[in-house]
DNA sequence: GTCTATATACAGATAGAC
DNA sequence: GTCTATCTGTATATAGAC
């Protein structure tokens, strides 16, 4: 069915850039939601102000269209990471402000946790920037091991001990649909919630990694 | 392309529960990889030994199928539950078995975890059998709010602490193509890398509920 | 740059022979 | 109960007008 005219782009309101944005954007919700596999490009072009021809026009196909979704994502997230100046902290200060820091981003960016797990679920990680998941996991583990030979942490395996905290932190938003019925009536994602989720995520893992005289 | 008469069935070697065993088999790797909407009944069939018909034969539709594939394995998974007698052990030693038997499982069917997140993520858990997450989630809460009155675990709020301990096993077998990095040439599936990980998931959690004065 | 219209391929589901 | 063949809708991607 035609467009409106009322819709129709003019000279004046056209904008590459923009455009390219607005459907990284709907991308980003709607791969969120199925994955690469699942996701379709009359949704997505539905979500936005333009044609499902706009999509191929900007990134010639699907599957580019994900790179570059993951690309935005992951890119951001990266350079977030590398101002905590996690160096410059002692390792349980470190260990809060990663925690903290991760609450924060997804809370900002709820469909981060799902396209990370559809991502590694249906394509086995193929797309996702590998650099990333190296850096990111590699800050942690690097902080528990500091944290180890510092004697603020008690003796752990570094990259299970990682994978725990990570876990337990993503997949609140992972299953939140899940997750509902604890919660009758509450949004998981309103930021009170999302608060004392990470409140609750920190004392526990704090807990968890403290060596036991340090533990009070 | 038609059968070999090699592969075609006879008279003598049908058998109708056996076929939809193999076909309910086969969709759980399935609809694992890509959940229901990414799922292809034609990728499904060619993991058994007979055709796509029969799927349609025995369960109509796709979607049956997966309500089919979902009800056997969650229905499963709450009998164990029950087998497990939470309420005659101390909350420090239920706990513990709770974790060991959520490893058990998940190393069982690597692909609980996978069909859950899936689900969630895809259809906001309209498939998941509500009973059972209820069920399941009610015994950890329980058994945690349990330990607090009896002194053994430190004050914490149930429901969000539920939520961190499940997550920290759920997201190994959730992520574990993008964890692959970590240990390069290892099966993360292997029975000994799962064992490492549930003993370390033990120890970091039971640290982080126990109270301080038992910590030791 | 943006649109409509359409080619092409694939996937869910069914009909009917054996 | 199992198969082959096929109908029908839907999805990716392209052609070409504006």
């Amino acid at each position: 069915m035609p467009k409106p005219n009322s819709l129709r782009k003019t000279a004046a309101t056209r904008d590459s850039e923009a455009t390219k944005c607005q459907i990284l954007d709907a991308a980003m919700i709607e791969f969120a939601v199925g994955g690469l596999a699942a996701a379709r490009t009359e949704s997505i072009a539905a979500k936005t102000g333009v044609t499902k021809a706009m999509i191929y026009y900007y990134f010639n196909s699907k599957e580019e269209l994900y790179r570059a979704v993951m690309q935005r994502c992951f890119n951001e997230d990266l350079q977030l990471v590398k101002q905590l100046n996690l160096d410059q902290l002692t390792p349980p200060q470190a260990l809060v402000t990663v925690i903290s820091n991760m609450y924060q981003k997804m809370c900002k960016r709820p469909q981060m946790a799902s396209i990370l797990a559809l991502e590694s679920i249906q394509n086995s990680g193929k797309y996702y920037p590998q650099q990333t998941a190296e850096i990111l996991f590699d800050q942690l583990i690097g902080l528990l091991e500091r944290g180890i030979d510092s004697g603020d942490f008690r003796p752990l395996e570094s990259r299970h001990t990682a994978i725990n905290i990570v876990g337990s932190c993503a997949f609140y938003f992972i299953a939140r649909e899940n997750l509902q019925h604890m919660w009758p009536g509450q949004d998981l994602l309103c930021p009170e919630m999302i608060d004392r989720q990470s409140k609750e995520a920190t004392k526990m893992i704090l807990a968890g990694v403290l060596a036991s005289d340090k533990s009070v």
